[in-house]
RNA sequence: GCACCCGUAGCUCAAUUGGAUAGAGCAUCAGACUUCGGAUCUGAGGGUUGCAGGUUCAAGUCCUGCCGGGUGUGCCA
C-alpha cells in the first residue's frame, strides 16, 4: 500500500468511529478502489457495507462521510456521489509520494522485504522424450512469471522443473531408440532426431502393439533398481535432453532452482506408499491399488499401483508432494500444468485430503488453457504433435526475430548491435503474447496477429522503454533526484502517476491469482499514458524546473515499465 | 452419459472478484506541429455481455435450466 492509501485509510478510519463505527467495521468496509470512471476521482470508496453497519442508507452515509473528511496536504477532496465518496489527492502530493517510491526502489516499484511465505513452483517439466515444441511454452513462460512476481514480493521460490524423465513416455522413447537409435544422428540435432524416433513409434505401434508390450517390460526393468541397459539407456537419453532443453530456455530466460524430474521421486515412492497404507486409504481393486475417492466427490478413484507392480504419474507427485513438504515447508505449492490435467490434481489434493494431511491445503493447480492454430477454413484446433505438425519453439522464434530484424532494417538502419536487440525483441513479442491474456484461455496461434507489432504487445511496451531511455539520453545530465524537483510542476501528469500507483496492485494480484496477466495489462497501460503524455509535454526544451520534474517523471516510468517486464521474463533494451 | 472450463464489438481480449455510463487492441475510416524515437499519438463508427428465469438496493460477474464450443473421464503423463 502507498503512502498516499495509507493516509487516506488512516483519516477515513478516524471519521468512522466519529460516525459510531467500531475500529474492526470500519476496517472490514474500507475498500478504496480506483472508480471505473477516471472523471469521478483517484480513488472510491463504495459506502454500502459501512452504511449498512452504521444502521443507514448508503447515500446519506456517503454524504456524512465525504462532510467528516477535511482536505489536508495529502487530500484535496472527498466528495459523495450517490452511494460513493470519491477521493482526489493533491496533485503534487501524489506526484511527490508516487516518484519517490520509485526513485528509491521502494516496495513494491523494488523488491520487497521477505513476507513470510514459501512458494514451491512446479513448472515447464517437459516430458523429455517429446520435442519441445509451442504447447510447452505455456507452463514455462507462465511459472518463469510466477517465481519472479512472487520473489519481488518478497517470498522464498523454489522453481522446480519437474521433468518427465520416468514412466511409459519414456520407455517408449527408449525402446524406439533401442530398435532404430543412431548416436550420431542424435548428437546432430537431438531434439528433432527424438522427434523422428518419438513420430517412428508412434506410426510403428499401429501395426505392431507389441511394442508398448515390450516398452512396459524395459519400464519394468528400469524401475527394478538394478544396474542394467535400461539404466544406461536411461542415464544417456536423459543427459541429451536435458543439454538439448537448455537452448529453449537461455532464449526465454528461464532458470530453475531444482532440476528434479520424475526419476528423483524414484526411490520416494516406497515411502510414499508406505505413508498411504498407513493412513488406512489405499484399496485393492482389479489387481490395482487405488484410492477411492466418492467421499471426496470424484468419482475416478487414483490409482497409485498398476497390476503389473509398477508406479504411475500420481504416485511420483504423491512422493514429490512429501518431499517438498520435508525439504521446503512450503505454505503454497503450485504446479503451472495445462488445464487437461484438472482432475489429476484434484484426485492428488483429493488423496491428501482423505489421509488428513494438512498439505493438502497447499497443492494448487494452476491451469491454463490450449495452444491452438487456425485451420484453413478459418477454426482453431489444437496442435497435435501426435500428427507430426507439431511446430518448434525455435522455428517460431526465428520467425519473429527476422521480422524484427526487418523492421530494424526500415525504421532504425544504423542501430548498433542490432541482431542481439532483434534477439531480445522478438522472442519477447512471443512471450508477452503468451501472458496478454487470463491463463485459461486457449493462445490462438495466428502467425498474422503474432508478428504483428502494433497495439498491445512486447514490442509496443519495449518501444515505450526505449524511447523514454533515448530522452534521458539525450538530456546529457544525470536524473535529478526527488528533494531538486519542484513537485508541482508535475500536475499535468496524473494520468502517468495514478497507473504507476496501481503497479503494486497489479503485482499482488497477479501473485494472489497466479496470473502474470494482470503484470502485462499493467504494463500496456502505463506505456500508452506516458506515450500520450510525451505528446502533450515536452522535456527536454522545457524550462529548468519543468524540464527536470519531467526528467525524473520520464526516468519513473521507465524504472516500473522495466520492472514490469523483468516480472515477465521480458528484457528492456535501452534502443530498438 | 457424467464432471469441469469457455461464451462480452466483425476478430482477439479487459472489466480490481457483486458496484457508478461494459473498456482496450486489431481491422475500417478521418486526422497529427517535417518526430525530445511515427514500432507512436488524436478522433469516429461498432454492444439486448449465448438464451430464459431467479437472488439482490445493485448481476457481464452469484443460483437454476437450456443452447453452442472445448477438455477430461481406472492401469499414459
Amino acid at each position: 500500500m502507498s503512502e498516499l492509501h495509507r493516509h487516506l485509510r488512516t483519516v477515513a478510519r478516524t471519521a468512522l468511529e466519529t460516525l459510531g463505527l467500531t475500529a474492526e467495521q470500519a476496517d472490514a468496509g474500507l475498500r478504496l478502489e480506483p472508480p471505473k470512471n477516471k472523471d469521478h476521482g483517484d480513488v472510491a470508496l463504495g459506502a454500502f457495507q459501512l452504511a449498512k453497519a452504521a444502521g443507514k442508507a448508503p447515500p446519506a452515509f456517503a454524504a456524512e462521510l465525504a462532510q467528516r473528511i477535511p482536505a489536508d496536504d495529502v487530500i484535496a477532496s472527498a466528495t459523495a456521489a450517490g452511494p460513493f465518496v470519491n477521493f482526489k489527492f493533491r496533485r503534487s502530493a501524489l506526484a511527490r509520494d508516487v516518484v519517490t517510491a520509485i526513485a528509491q526502489s521502494q516496495a513494491p516499484y523494488g523488491p520487497a522485504a521477505a513476507n513470510g511465505q514459501t512458494v514451491c513452483l512446479d513448472f515447464s517439466s517437459p516430458n523429455i522424450a517429446k520435442p519441445f515444441h509451442i504447447g510447452h511454452m505455456r507452463s514455462t513462460v507462465i511459472g518463469n512469471s510466477l517465481r519472479r512476481i512472487h520473489r519481488h514480493l518478497g517470498a522464498t521460490v523454489h522453481g522446480i522443473n519437474h521433468l518427465g524423465d520416468w514412466g511409459m513416455p519414456f520407455a517408449k522413447m527408449m525402446t524406439a531408440y533401442m530398435h532404430w537409435g543412431n548416436e550420431q544422428e542424435l548428437a546432430k540435432a537431438p531434439m528433432r532426431y527424438m522427434f523422428e524416433l518419438y513420430k517412428r513409434y508412434s506410426n510403428e505401434v499401429k501395426t505392431n502393439p507389441g511394442l508398448d508390450d515390450e516398452a512396459a517390460r524395459h519400464f519394468q526393468a528400469l524401475e527394478s533398481g538394478q544396474d542394467n541397459q535400461e539404466r544406461r539407456m536411461w542415464q544417456f537419453l536423459r543427459d541429451e535432453s536435458l543439454k538439448a532443453f537448455q537452448g529453449p530456455y537461455d532464449r526465454l530466460g528461464v532458470t530453475f532452482d531444482h532440476i528434479t524430474g520424475e526419476s528423483f521421486f524414484e526411490d520416494k515412492m516406497a515411502a510414499a506408499m508406505a505413508r498411504v497404507t498407513a493412513a488406512g486409504v489405499l484399496e485393492k481393486s482389479e489387481g490395482a491399488e487405488i484410492v477411492d475417492l466418492k467421499a471426496q466427490g470424484i468419482k475416478a478413484p487414483c490409482l497409485l499401483r498398476k497390476s503389473d507392480g509398477t508406479t504411475l504419474y500420481h504416485t511420483r507427485d504423491l512422493a514429490a508432494v512429501f518431499y517438498r513438504e520435508a525439504t521446503f515447508h512450503p505454505t503454497r505449492i503450485l504446479y503451472v500444468v495445462g488445464a487437461e490435467q484438472k482432475l489429476h490434481f484434484d484426485q492428488l489434493k483429493a488423496v491428501l485430503q482423505k489421509m488428513n494431511e494438512p498439505i493438502a491445503a497447499a497443492v494448487e493447480h494452476v491451469p491454463f488453457g490450449l495452444v491452438l492454430s487456425k485451420t484453413a477454413d478459418g477454426n482453431w484446433e489444437k496442435f497435435a504433435s501426435r500428427a507430426g505438425n507439431a511446430v518448434f519453439l525455435d522455428e517460431i522464434l526465428d520467425e519473429a526475430v527476422a521480422k524484427v530484424r526487418q523492421i530494424i532494417r526500415d525504421k532504425n538502419p544504423d542501430l548498433p548491435d542490432a541482431d542481439r536487440i532483434a534477439e531480445q525483441v522478438g522472442v519477447s513479442a512471443i512471450v508477452f503474447n503468451d501472458l496478454k491474456n487470463s491463463r485459461i484461455k486457449d493462445v490462438k496461434f495466428d502467425w498474422d496477429s503474432m508478428l504483428n507489432f502494433d497495439g498491445e504487445t512486447g514490442p509496443y511496451v519495449q518501444y515505450a522503454c526505449a524511447r523514454l531511455a533515448s530522452i534521458l539520453r539525450k538530456a546529457e545530465a544525470p536524473v535529478p533526484t526527488p528533494e531538486q524537483v519542484d513537485w508541482t510542476c508535475l500536475e499535468d501528469a496524473e494520468r502517468v502517476l495514478l497507473t504507476m500507483l496501481e503497479f503494486g496492485t497489479a503485482v499482488q494480484r497477479a501473485a494472489d491469482q497466479s496470473e502474470p496477466s494482470h503484470v502485462t495489462a499493467h504494463a500496456i497501460a502505463l506505456a500508452g499514458e506516458i506515450h500520450s503524455y510525451l505528446r502533450d509535454h515536452r522535456v527536454l526544451d522545457a524550462e529548468p524546473p519543468v524540464r527536470a520534474a519531467r526528467l525524473l517523471l520520464v526516468d519513473a516510468a521507465r524504472r516500473v515499465l522495466t520492472t514490469g517486464l523483468f516480472l515477465l521474463g521480458i528484457p528492456a533494451p535501452e534502443r530498438m
